[in-house]
RNA sequence: GAUUCCGUAGCUCAGCUGGUAGAGCAUAACACUUUUAAUGUUGGGGUCCUGGGUUCGAAUCCCAGCGGGAUCACCA
């Protein structure tokens, strides 16, 4: 990619040059007062006329359509696009057509943002529109912005559609594809119907600390950081679980947080390495309660968004009013497989692997062998909200033992369209049972298995000073808003997706060019010629580059005066 | 990390078995007072991702790299 301005960009940056000798400030500081928005005079006009017999508008300008002495425009707002008219003699009363013929018609460009005042009609063609009466610019654009076109039947022609494109600067892609501006005001739904459930509830938001000393409460690697006054590591959390736990100790009765977590692991369409998160803990429940809180959170969420219970996702229609299918782990690897594995050791486990064609490591334990049987058998069947239950308690060091069912403990994930959403358990609040478990994940570290949980010692002296019975929840909210927006990637409900850096191409400016003696109106002749830094410069033959100076005076037809050759030779001194 | 596809004008994309780089939109000029993917005429605009190689000759073939997509693995 060329790092020099392209035709475009020079042309809209002698136009601002313009608008400024016309005494036109691109850049105005003063408030821009918006009386009305394009969505709802789309809505309203037709049925109360009379209320948009003065309206000021603000936006971008999207398309325009010249003819002569009137031009139509399309000005995009915060809501919408409606059309402007503007007629020549209207906006330029006077003898002095300017503002019409020059300012409009010349040195405004697609993207730049204007103002107009006017008042509302309908064209021949049947189109609201607005009539111009007073045109301001509010913000001059210097890049072109891509022109998507769509037609009458709703097609888009041109469409602005590179993925890489449309994640780095997500500021064009929601400006040329405003539609997908939707999933973000639905993620917002998403999230303040929660929030406000919650607090309905009475339980308390809190903040807790994003660099931990010790990187608990989940099985991932971590990104490691460094404090340079303490001269230590920390971790930026992967899950904020145990300093939740920690607040129910303190005395809380019900404490949730959303927030980023941090895991140093793959990139795909389902994971980014920040993501966003809420967990809840609430004392004295317990997990069976905690499936019916659920049940009823999600359904006023699918409701915020989309005003009933049923989600198109994909090609399923997914219903989340409860109650939820439940199905124990064992149970539904029974279901799914035919096999019992309630009873299989870890040899036995690690052979039905085998014959089931799963692919295992030295590193797993009883509860990672029957995790992959889960992940691979049954988890894609999980269409409709379903609760599976009762893990085993290798898998889970963080949940209290199931009251009656030996080696499970008392956990639940909910799996939806396919994927795990919710993760939740009656929490472990037995400070010598936790110990132990900690000290089991220590002997899987050892194994070589790197996700497993550190020994977290200031969690299990919370503990031992107590704490209630609590059950505890955590919904990872972009999967969860990719289902309630009918998304398959995290990408796209994600402002900014985590990205490869561009890689910037190193462009020195004008004045180190005249630094070393170049004449200033030859800069943009040696940016042609590929030279974009002093070094590159330099690293080339002298007597090559004067005579290519040359050239390119000829071939661009620049009337400026050619530099002497001993003034080119110095250049390279 | 593996496999695979892709990278050409500001944007969307053509470009055949290797032979001087194309279209639409955008942009510039002119015309046009109700258009709407406005229209008509005439222009300008390119490091064909980067670096090597094969060849008389490479956007095209080969190798390597960079970036992206998809699938898989790890994971939420």
């Amino acid at each position: 990619m060329s790092t020099a301005l392209s035709e475009q960009e020079i042309l809209r940056r002698e136009s601002l040059q313009q608008l400024r000798e016309l005494g036109i400030n691109p850049y105005p500081a003063e408030e821009y007062k918006v009386t009305a928005f394009a969505q709802d005079i789309a809505d309203n006009f037709e049925r109360f006329p009379d209320n948009y017999k003065k309206v000021t508008l603000a936006g971008r300008i999207m398309t325009r359509r010249i003819m002569g002495s009137a031009s139509f425009a399309e000005l995009q707002d915060s809501t919408g696009r409606i059309q402007v008219y503007l007629k020549r003699d209207d906006i330029c009363p006077g003898e002095d057509k300017t503002l019409y013929n020059t300012v409009f018609k010349k040195l405004m460009d697609i993207g730049d943002y204007v103002g107009v005042k006017g008042f509302v009609f309908l064209t021949q063609t049947g189109e609201i529109s607005v009539h111009v009466q007073e045109l301001a610019l509010l913000s001059k654009a210097l890049k072109p912005l891509p022109v998507v076109k769509r037609d009458e039947e709703g097609n888009i022609h041109d469409g602005f559609t590179d993925p890489e494109m449309r994640y780095r600067q997500r500021y064009v892609d929601l400006t040329v594809n405003p539609e997908y501006k939707q999933i973000f005001i639905n993620r917002s739904k998403v999230i303040s119907s929660m929030r406000d459930y919650f607090n309905k509830q009475g339980w308390f938001e809190v903040e807790t600390p994003i660099l931990q000393p010790v990187h608990g409460g989940a099985a991932a690697r971590p990104f490691v950081t460094h404090h340079n006054t303490l001269d230590m590591p920390l971790y930026l959390r992967i899950a904020n679980e145990l300093y939740l736990k920690r607040l129910i100790v303190a005395g809380f009765d019900g404490v949730y947080e959303f927030g980023k977590m941090f895991r140093n692991e793959g990139m795909d369409r389902t994971h980014n390495p920040e993501f966003s998160a809420m967990e809840i803990y609430i004392a004295y429940k317990d997990y069976i309660w905690m499936m019916a809180m659920v049940e009823q959170c999600l359904e006023i969420v699918a409701r915020a968004v989309h005003g009933i219970p049923v989600v198109q996702v994909g090609a399923n229609e997914i219903n989340f009013a409860g109650p939820y299918e439940k199905l124990s782990m064992y149970d539904s690897i029974q279901k799914y497989t035919g096999i019992d594995v309630s009873a299989m050791d870890e040899a036995a486990l690690r052979l039905t692997c085998n014959e089931l064609g799963i692919e295992v490591d030295s590193t797993m334990g009883k509860g990672k062998l029957i995790d992959e049987i889960f992940s691979a058998k049954v988890e894609s069947n999980l269409i409709q909200p379903t609760y599976i239950t009762d893990y085993p308690i290798e898998m889970t060091p963080l949940a209290k033992k199931h009251r009656t069912k030996e080696g499970l403990v008392e956990r639940f994930e909910l799996f939806v369209n396919g994927k795990e959403i919710a993760n939740a358990y009656t929490e472990l609040n037995d400070p010598i049972d936790q110990r132990e478990r900690f000290e089991e994940q220590l002997i899987l570290a050892g194994r070589g298995d790197f996700e497993a949980m550190a020994m977290d010692e200031d969690f299990l002296r919370a503990l031992e000073y107590g704490m209630p019975p609590t059950s505890g929840l955590g919904i990872g909210i972009d999967r969860l808003v990719m289902l309630m927006t009918n998304q398959v990637t995290i990408q796209e409900v994600l402002f900014f997706p985590q990205m490869r850096p561009e890689k910037k191409a190193k462009v020195a400016t004008a004045d180190d060019f005249i630094n070393i003696g170049v004449p200033s109106e030859w800069v943009p002749v040696l940016n042609k010629m590929g030279f974009n830094t002093v070094e590159e410069l330099k690293a080339a033959n002298p007597n090559k580059v004067f005579n290519d100076l040359g050239g390119m005076r000829k071939k661009l037809k620049l009337d400026i005066i050619m530099p002497m050759k001993e003034v080119v030779m110095a250049w390279f001194e």
